[in-house]
DNA sequence: AGATTCATTTTGACTAATCAAAATAACCGT
DNA sequence: ACGGTTATTTTGATTAGTCAAAATGAATCT
């Protein structure tokens, strides 16, 4: 049985490796950071993991998931999403307090217990986030969508993703009605002084970095 | 923060001092076992959760929990019988199935999801064992019950709570009409040969030895 | 191509939790 | 009170995971 500590691994791969280019190596250095260890580390710990057939170790280069690494890595990211919708949807948890709670749970719960809360939740496709949840078959849909950074403006959107996961952020997002659902509308951009500028249907306009902009998914909505 | 190593060892600790004297030391060896660990390493760990403050520790004698021990076991002890009875209630898992399951859960829920759980299951006071669920103002009731093994013959009985936690022994109850809930009669007891039988209203009678009688605890019922 | 910069790996050390087996203390019966 | 049985503690080692800091290799930039 792989450990928490190896479940965390895996999934932080799987999750670099998602948001880089397909089939690329993810570096060192970027995990070390998600997981919050020193280098050496993630070296030490990389060279144990390929011992083991979970990944791929290309010293100096970086790690890429095998197929059973993959599969173990689907696994643990299906629970931590799955966990959050029924901590937001069935015990009304707060939406930005959710991860930290899931990130302990999705080590904890067996793949019997999984099950049941999927069908208990109707199989949703995606987290309170947005985030798609892996199938039980290990299908992680790779959609592509827009950001308020990116999409087009003037034209209704429908926000469908928050790709952050700090409270913070989250609480922002809640409070200033970009939860995924809401609709809104790109009203300015400014990409020299990288502010980003959006309005909900009968609220006033709001103003975004870029850089947050860009971590709010959409998609366009009939008008 | 106590880790799962700590939070168990408190927590059985506390169970072996339920069910032994009050106020009485646990003796190492029982508390090895109950742990499945060599005595040597309850000793090593008994003498830092001594330094922490969690228990008292009475050299070559026994270890006994501190008040701020107490707290953290029935924390522990209430988190693992909210979420049996999650399992069974709301995931409809079956009763023999979810001891190991709550077992990894007890340490990764927080006291918030706790709280919302407990609220979610309407403050159940026992779990589908019959076990009793510390309050969360960390009361423990502390009924003393009569058993197969030591009740009224021929009176209606009510099966209260089971004493055991293997899957063998849970599904052996269930499946003969013992989980708690039922109602029975003890028909004979044979001391000698230690041996009880019981009948369920409508049912044929059954054999039990003694020792398995003991872990079902009744209740007379007005009959 | 050569030197510098930056990421990665190595090395040595540490903590938590464990075991096996030897040493020691407590208890119990005569 | 003595000797033997049994429980407990000690001692020495092991494994997983980690860090700090030195060593090394890759990449980049004139």
């Amino acid at each position: 049985m792989a450990t928490s500590t190896v479940e965390n691994y895996l999934k932080h791969i799987l999750l670099l490796s998602e948001a880089g280019a397909a089939g690329a190596l993810v570096p060192m250095g970027g995990l070390a950071a998600a997981l919050a260890v020193v280098p050496g580390t993630a070296t030490t710990m990389a060279k144990s993991l390929a011992d083991a057939g979970l990944i791929e170790h290309r010293p100096r280069h970086g790690v890429r998931l095998t197929a059973e690494g993959r599969r173990v890595a689907l696994n643990v990211l299906r629970k931590h999403r799955l966990v959050e919708t029924f901590l937001v949807n069935v015990l009304k948890m707060d939406w930005s307090t959710v991860h930290p709670e899931a990130e302990r749970l999705e080590h904890a719960i067996s793949d019997e217990v999984l099950d049941r809360l999927d069908a208990l939740l109707g199989h949703p496709a995606t987290d309170p986030h947005g985030d798609p949840i892996p199938s039980a078959q290990g299908k992680l849909s790779t959609e592509v969508h827009a950001t308020l950074a990116t999409c087009a403006t003037a034209r209704p959107l429908r926000v469908v993703r928050v790709t952050e996961q700090s409270a913070e952020f989250l609480h922002f997002a809640e409070k200033n009605g970009l939860a995924p659902g809401a609709t809104v509308r790109v009203t300015g951009r400014n990409l020299t002084a990288g502010l980003v500028t959006v309005k909900k249907n009968a609220g006033r306009p709001l103003a975004l970095s870029l850089a947050a902009a860009g971590k709010i998914l959409v998609t366009p909505v009939r008008g």
